[in-house]
DNA sequence: AGCACA
């Protein structure tokens, strides 16, 4: 009941993130509605270069819920955290994301034998996401919560939130190293094939349904993770700007475009980036 | 749907 008003004053008076430190490649997600599920939270991340794994935390205040996604580089963390501040995750409450750095990494999988970790905070080796849940401990009067007594320190059971597989997992790899490489083969075949409209494949893109306040600085931020990425250049045509990267190989720009194709820009007040082929290469300066 | 630079 109190804790409104000091959470207004602890927000006035914290200091304002650090979103320049390198060492972060964490995220930290609030905004999200108390119904939302630790896949949902995977599949917003998924296609974002450099991705790495996600965590969903009943926080156990309230319903409160929040969540972490973690990046193999702070780069790439910067560049989801761009595209995907701000956007609407449910039309129909309206809520917005907001997105921050997280004040610490999330940790990584737990060391063999290692036995110190306390509790169940730690990212398991058993799925591309993991839920952690204190509703329970902190007598969270909201959701049910089908308990059944178990304080688990057992990583085998983070399954137990949402076992309804609709989500395509591609790479079932046990025990396996990182998820991020095996999941694009099926994705890598299209070298002389259009996989966009009905244009030609092209090692240049084209950019559209950019808002009128898109700078060529945010769009060069976002290209510059994908590799071959080369030049940028925007165009006003009459209002709308519209942009061409040039990459220097076609996979490389197929690659780009497939991960980038609907994402929200920060500045956008429209609807995502739509991403075509060129319809002829950049010219080479 | 909107594709420039030479």
């Amino acid at each position: 009941m109190a804790q409104q008003p000091y959470d207004r004053y602890y927000k006035a008076a914290a200091p304002l993130p650090d979103y320049t430190n390198p060492e972060i490649k964490t995220l930290f997600i609030s905004g999200l509605p108390d119904d939302v599920k630790a896949r949902e939270i995977h599949n917003l991340f998924r296609h974002r270069p450099g991705f790495d794994a996600c965590q969903l935390k009943y926080t156990g205040r309230g319903n409160q819920v929040v969540a972490f996604a973690t990046f193999f580089s702070h780069q790439s963390a910067i560049a989801a955290l761009r595209a995907l501040n701000g956007v609407k995750f449910d039309p129909d409450t309206g809520c917005a994301l907001h997105i921050e750095l997280a004040r610490t990494n999330s940790w990584r999988k737990r060391k063999p034998g290692d036995v110190s970790a306390s509790k169940v905070d730690v990212f398991s080796s058993s799925g591309p996401y993991v839920v952690i849940d204190n509703r329970d401990r902190n007598n969270a009067q909201g959701s049910s919560s089908d308990d059944g007594g178990s304080e688990s320190d057992d990583p085998s059971e983070t399954d137990k939130q949402d076992s309804g597989d609709e989500d395509d997992v591609v790479n079932a790899k046990s025990g396996g190293s990182a998820g991020v490489d095996g999941a694009e083969a099926a994705v890598s075949n299209q070298e002389d094939k259009a996989t966009e409209g009905n244009t030609q494949a092209c090692s240049t893109l084209f950019f559209a349904n950019l808002g009128p306040k898109c700078t060529e600085d945010e769009l060069k931020q976002v290209l510059s993770q994908y590799p071959g990425f080369n030049v940028l250049k925007m165009r006003g045509r009459g209002g709308l700007p519209v942009a061409f990267a040039d990459f220097e190989e076609i996979e490389q720009a197929t690659k780009a475009m497939e991960e980038l194709q609907d994402t929200q820009l920060e500045s956008s007040d429209r609807g995502g980036l739509h991403i075509e082929y060129a319809r002829s290469k950049m010219r080479k300066r």
